[in-house]
DNA sequence: GTGAAAGCGCTAACAC
DNA sequence: GTGTTAGCGCTTTCAC
């Protein structure tokens, strides 16, 4: 039972996995019908089927992926895929659902994080471009020369999910940022807010929530109001980063009357921090979110949000990526829409 | 710069890729130097390297991975790891943790999620194994035949992370859930809980959180109590679940008097159902979870629950998985402990 | 320190 | 409907 027994005898009669030929010596055909069968790609009788089939599976035999792709160069089915983190946000989601998609259609998933950093992002694609993917989908607009320069080498369909991005690599599947933090900036502002301020993580990478920060900035400077009052902290988004991001906050601008946040986890974090504080939410102060996450559900008030079907984005871009290597038609921006929920915290 | 109109051009000339080969020629040397200098295995001058590694940065040489796995059989750096899911609870860092550490080490990862479902485990499995991967880490301890007897045929490393399993088929690196939930059940009778319900999700899976209840019903049968009463939703774990999850189980046993959830977001879901509906924690209402979220950071009270580490088990786990690659001696058990966090809800 | 030959398991291209 | 030949890019083995 111990499969480490077994590696050690393994090494000794070294390969005994079956291989096409001698599955084609047991059914007496070529390697070539055996092949044809097992991809089932015509060109046999169905008695011979049957014969290949029987042996294949007397013989428990699995295909070898890595001659596959190997041999036939175009048919790598791996296909790589880059986010900035796994855990907290949505990204868990929008990669399950990636995977599911892409699995479905017969590609495996090549996973990587890169924390919003280029440099990262470079060396995990130049590491996943050596196994000769089929496609790769990263996040965001931005990628240094060299990411842009080795997906150019490369030549195989890249989709830049998450940001939308107007003049994309290749196909870019993703939601307009400014366009939330512009809507939700309005919002606020709408509902009599005059002092706003903004938390974030993640200083060293520019887009996605900063994107949304900047919407937000050019709302409130469209409405004539004092500048968007700034905190950007040297973490990962979370709960606790919203919590200790509106204090830091508060206590360079006591006078804010709301506060936008780059996700719906920091923003629960930011009523935390409220509710322990006296601090009315949203009488003496209005809390806003992005992304729709799950926590959203169980908050005694409805977070004023604006909401993204994550799942619909990863399903958009594993279709977007498979049609581009199907070389069928696609769009080359495709929008995911989101959703402001004016709901009753901002 | 459209990578589209590059593909479509690459269709023509085909392969345009440096190989090993035209390295070598570059060089003047034969591709067995070459090669030695690329793997820097030794045997070959310092002027020897230095040309063909010139060379090599000239041509933009990216060695063939699919050709290098396929060619030695035995250098895969290919792994695969399998999760419930990607989203809401601890697996995301898990995932990422495993994935970082395997990366240092370098190899890749191929993930996938089975939703606890052995079926999908299996077929999942049956995939990867055509990728001829050098190790494989999955959840649990629970394992189809078929699951088993591919593993063994494979003959290749396995660590079963998550639940401690005492009898591995190779390395198992997890937690004792059986102790968390006796431990928690002696906990919340020693402050005064008579009537205990126990609410979790997925009841097609058993395993995991299933075992922490049933350590749980445990510690209470051997109080003396009466049993414990418990809700398995149809759905995934998490906030929502844990808010109506609480609804249906009090709606059945109104007099319970206090809750145990499969993790803390339910938990939390269940602290927001009380909250709503005038139930006082603790004071009418014991809430306790497991896990140690993120979460729990920002509640008003302190969440009674059990704190695992999960970056600490995706890194022990993939340590574990590197070692057994390497021939190197690992425990078969490693237990990552857990702390049980008394809290103030509970 | 270097190289030549063989082969990993499969498929494309072409026979028959 | 079936088989033959060649070769993908690399490493292993053995020779020099």
């Amino acid at each position: 039972m111990h499969v480490r027994k077994a590696v050690i005898a393994a090494m000794k009669d070294k390969k005994q996995r079956a291989s096409l030929a001698e599955i084609a010596r047991a059914a007496r055909v070529s390697k070539m019908t055996a092949s044809r069968v097992m991809r089932d790609a015509g060109g046999f009788s169905e008695e011979t089927r049957e014969r290949v089939l029987r042996e294949a599976s007397r013989l428990n035999y699995v295909p070898n992926r890595l001659a596959v792709a190997f041999a036939s160069d175009a048919a790598s089915t791996l296909v790589g895929v880059l986010v900035p983190r796994l855990s907290g946000g949505l990204f868990g989601d929008v990669v399950e659902t990636i995977d599911r998609t892409l699995a479905r259609f017969g590609y495996q998933t090549m996973i990587g994080t890169y924390e919003q950093r280029l440099d990262v992002e470079e060396s995990w694609l130049k590491a996943l471009l050596s196994w000769r993917p089929t496609g790769v989908i990263l996040t965001g607009r931005r990628h240094s020369p060299q990411t842009t320069a080795m997906l150019q080498a490369a030549s195989i369909p890249v989709v830049e999910m998450w940001e939308l991005n107007t003049r994309p690599m290749d196909v870019s599947v993703g939601v307009n940022h400014f366009d939330c933090g512009y809507e939700m900036g309005r919002l606020l502002v709408s509902r009599g807010r005059r002092k706003i301020g903004y938390v974030g993580a993640e200083p060293h990478a520019p887009g996605m929530g900063r994107t949304r920060m900047t919407g937000c900035a050019e709302a409130i400077r469209d409405a004539g109001l004092a500048p968007l009052e700034t905190e950007i902290l040297n973490d990962r988004p979370g709960f606790y980063a919203g919590f200790y991001g509106t204090e830091t906050l508060l206590s360079r601008h006591a006078s804010l009357d709301a506060i936008y946040y780059q996700d719906d986890a920091m923003a629960v974090g930011g009523l935390s921090f409220c509710s322990a504080n006296g601090i009315t939410v949203p009488d003496d102060m209005g809390i806003a979110g992005w992304g729709g996450m799950d926590v959203t559900s169980v908050l005694e008030k409805k977070l004023t949000t604006t909401t993204m079907a994550a799942t619909r984005l990863g399903k958009s871009a594993a279709e977007a990526l498979v049609a581009r290597i199907h070389d069928e038609p696609v769009a080359d921006v495709i929008e995911v829409p989101t959703r402001l929920v004016p709901g009753n915290t901002g």
